[in-house]
DNA sequence: CTTAGTGCAAACTGTTTGCAGAGGG
DNA sequence: CCCTCTGCAAACAGTTTGCACTAAG
């Protein structure tokens, strides 16, 4: 199981680089799709996949029906608008008091653990606040 | 709007509580059906919806592709079964240094956050330990 | 050349919805 | 009696897969 650099694949790494974003997969097909107009939606979640097996990128497991993947292999946490569904990167001092020692709970041995915060992004509280001033 | 509690509806709630566990809505189907037979996997859906939306029970906002629901409704954070997909409650003194008073991060107006451990439960790290026993 | 990767369409999984009829309050 | 809820089937969204063809190495 050789790993080939095809144009699609390269081209959907590329976009999702340079997106700097959290991408569903028919968002970066969309993307994609603008120099490759002949890509199919299915070779856009095959190489998602066989490029977040290979370690390149990573599946987010986050809230929502859609999977999300992430330019950024580093292990980070996320934050998640309410409003709109983007996801961003965030980072802080990844400390729980207490538990990270503790290496079972409940019976479960702990391999880890992700802290997603939720709120609302910049632009949409832009957007929210004209809202308001609208309706006073 | 309001609230009518019928018999598909207070045996859902019935059999969610009684599992003490957090099932998806076709798990709770397949327990429902047991004593009645003819209820539908659309009634099970619009009921689960109805009841969190209504505060009675959660809907959570968790790893897989399908949703769970918890019959607990008390914040508190989750544990997740890479090996067989199960979800338990964990509890943990809930404090991620620095964060909480962070009002903002990258703009974000912060409203919330989850915590999601992952990790390997009692009986599946029985059953791999036996596999092991036997690879050796 | 070999075999991983592609495009297409069709299948599949989980969830939602329109509708006519049933039954809770 | 009203209007929420039900069962059914059909629609829907996101994702995966079988197949014959293409192209990377």
């Amino acid at each position: 199981m050789v790993l080939r650099m095809t144009n699609q694949r390269e081209m959907i790494l590329k976009e999702l680089r340079a997106s700097r974003q959290h991408l569903t997969a028919d968002e970066l097909y969309a993307r994609v799709k603008k120099s490759m107009p002949r890509i199919s939606l299915a070779t856009v979640y095959r190489n998602l996949e066989t490029l977040s097996a290979a370690g390149i990128i990573a599946k987010l497991e986050i809230s929502g029906r859609q999977k999300r993947f992430d330019y950024n292999i580093v292990e980070h946490d996320h934050i998640y608008c309410l409003r709109c569904h983007r996801v961003d990167n965030i980072t802080f001092d990844r400390e729980l008091s207490g538990v990270s020692t503790k290496e079972s709970a409940g019976g479960y041995k702990i391999t880890g653990y992700r802290v997603e915060f939720v709120g609302i992004c910049p632009s949409c509280r832009k957007k929210l606040e004209k809202n308001k001033e609208n309706a006073s």
